[in-house]
DNA sequence: TAAAACTACGAAAACGGTTTCGTGTTGATA
DNA sequence: TATCAACACGAAACCGTTTTCGTAGTTTTA
């Protein structure tokens, strides 16, 4: 077992000193030719790297950011992830992931966690339970400290930081429109707790479609899940309540409306048309495919870091105007066969 | 924006030394009663906590441990990862994630970046490309240097460290033995590049089957797709040769075939059966629904991170017996509606 | 009452780097 | 020949902890 070979252990055996092998290692100006290539033949025969805990702790960031969500089995999310990921790498950055699954004390125990040093920035969105109880102390302890933060998705006004978000209103807008201008009448809007800023904001965006297309905004026709990852709900819904079309705030929601409609001898999309946010696995392999709403998560998830990463950077000159941009991503509909055209 | 504070700090503010800090906030016998309580107090008052960073560096771990996996916008992995995530949250470790894109020379990179001091230990699942080259050699480099090694899915024999996989080979072995016995004669593999393990263990287990069943094991069956992404092969294949059955190596394989199938009129699990791994979204959403196995990924990465976190653990303890373990992971037939009973 | 043993704390080394500043040795300049 | 840069390098502080060891001052023991 090899052991890792420090500065010090090269300084010994080449009979310099720490300083003259860390200045060599730099190719610093400082040290004299001979000795610099003695010391770099040296540190490359051993394979030298440094300690990155040390330079760490000396330079006071840690090139790794912290990414926390409340899933990572689920397609979105790791689409943004995907595009934290490459970005960061590319910017010479790890990330370090944690979930919160939905829970508000996962959720700070471990941004307490990471904030102690470990990580230089947040990228996050926020867990249901955090937007139910709008209990964000958490993040601004976080910010107070200095640590930049960026929320996607899930966020929050009442932070001070960067956000980048899609145009969660407008999507929903269009989506209602195009079934509106295909024929449709009685549109559904199928979503998953109001607490949630994206449906709350795709639920103003369905209904003022409605209005524009000067259709009423029918109540009855807007169904809350009651309970995450239980569907049972949509059935009644779907039995109770005469649509000719459906907006839902997920794919899974959206498969789940279109299986019950085909069992109960619906055509799709002449019957009823099906349009859900979310362009996952799921919309492209459906029978009928689902037409769908691109939230483009890679590009969502480059640009929050990218975003991260300038905010990291530009820690040192302080100036910090403490000017905060939210970046909106715009979606696009994939048309598919869920949908006339 | 308050500064974080240390130990040094608190020390100059209390007028007592640093060690005598460090040494209250721990609660030890060495400090008497009021001083403890004071130097508490203090810390408490202005939220102090410790500094990962220096503490790593003093310790000489981290509590983080590296996790490198080819793709992350892929079902098996991710449910991978959040067993991992879970069983090392649990455990006070964090996570870092890397994804090496199935390119061998990111896999080296991202490993060589966290070898430096940033993690404990890995995790990880082999890249295609890696697989390919049969190049180990980062991976040695690793083991040699004393970090803990964990190997899952996608494996070699050439390292010696621990590792976790299903039984491929029985679990293949099952599936079709399923199929044959409820009258299927001419079953079809679907994979994809037979240098995986996971591949290679399939087939074995695929054709030991039907060679107990009685059948002939016939090469033109076995289609294995050119290149990952792009299935259009699969087409051609079920047109020129006729099958009753089919085992794919993957959902997304399994899917496609099933749609080509249903185009062509066949119908389903009369005519053909299917039945795929992993038992992911697609399979549960499927039409018809997709019989699968499971690889149970949660499990796997619990397993992983427990077995690495014990080897790190261990590590004090210099007897180092260097027996490894490699775990194996049973499958269960999750039986829908695309196979007959 | 002197020696031994606690008690309560501080000094300092260590982890592995970076960086500032000081200094002895050159060679060039006046 | 005395002066002065330039050169090449080392000492030491520093990042924020942990931990070993030393030591005053107090209490116990013989």
């Amino acid at each position: 077992m090899r052991r890792k070979i420090t500065l010090k252990d090269i300084a010994r055996e080449l009979e310099v000193s720490i300083s003259t092998v860390s200045k060599a290692l730099k190719n610093s100006h400082e040290i004299g030719r001979d000795t610099k290539d003695k010391v770099q033949a040296f540190a490359k025969l051993y394979n030298y790297r440094p300690n990155n805990i040390a330079i760490s702790l000396k330079n006071k960031h840690t090139k790794n950011i912290g990414v926390v969500i409340p899933d990572i089995v689920h397609y979105f999310f790791t689409t943004v992830f995907r595009g934290i990921e490459k970005y960061a790498n590319s910017r010479g950055y790890n990330v370090i992931v944690c979930v919160s699954d939905g829970s508000f004390d996962k959720e700070v125990i471990n941004m307490e966690m990471l904030a102690n040093g470990s990580i230089d920035g947040f990228i996050m969105a926020l867990s249901s339970e955090t937007q139910l109880k709008a209990d964000y102390n958490h993040l601004r302890e976080v910010t107070e400290q200095g640590i930049p933060l960026v929320l996607f998705d899930s966020i929050t006004e009442e932070v001070k930081c960067d956000k980048v978000v899609i145009n969660d209103e407008q999507s929903a807008y269009d989506a209602v429109k195009k079934m509106v201008s295909s024929g449709k009448k009685r549109i559904a809007l199928l979503s998953s707790g109001s607490f949630y800023t994206v449906n709350k904001n795709r639920a103003i965006g369905y209904k003022k479609a409605l209005i524009d297309c000067g259709l009423e905004v029918n109540e009855d026709l807007i169904f809350e899940l009651p309970h995450e990852e239980n569907f049972d709900g949509i059935d009644t819904f779907l039995e109770k309540n005469e649509v000719d079309g459906i907006l839902a705030v997920n794919e899974i929601m959206a498969i789940h409306a279109m299986s019950v409609a085909k069992k109960k001898g619906f055509r799709i999309p002449e019957d009823i048309s099906f349009i859900g946010f979310t362009d996952g696995l799921l919309s492209k392999y459906a029978q009928p495919k689902l037409t769908s709403i691109a939230q483009h998560g890679d590009h969502m998830g480059e640009i929050a870091a990218q975003m991260l990463i300038e905010r990291i950077e530009s820690e040192n000159e302080e100036d910090q105007e403490e000017v905060f941009r939210t970046e909106v991503i715009e979606t696009t509909i994939i048309e598919r066969e869920s949908t006339l055209n």
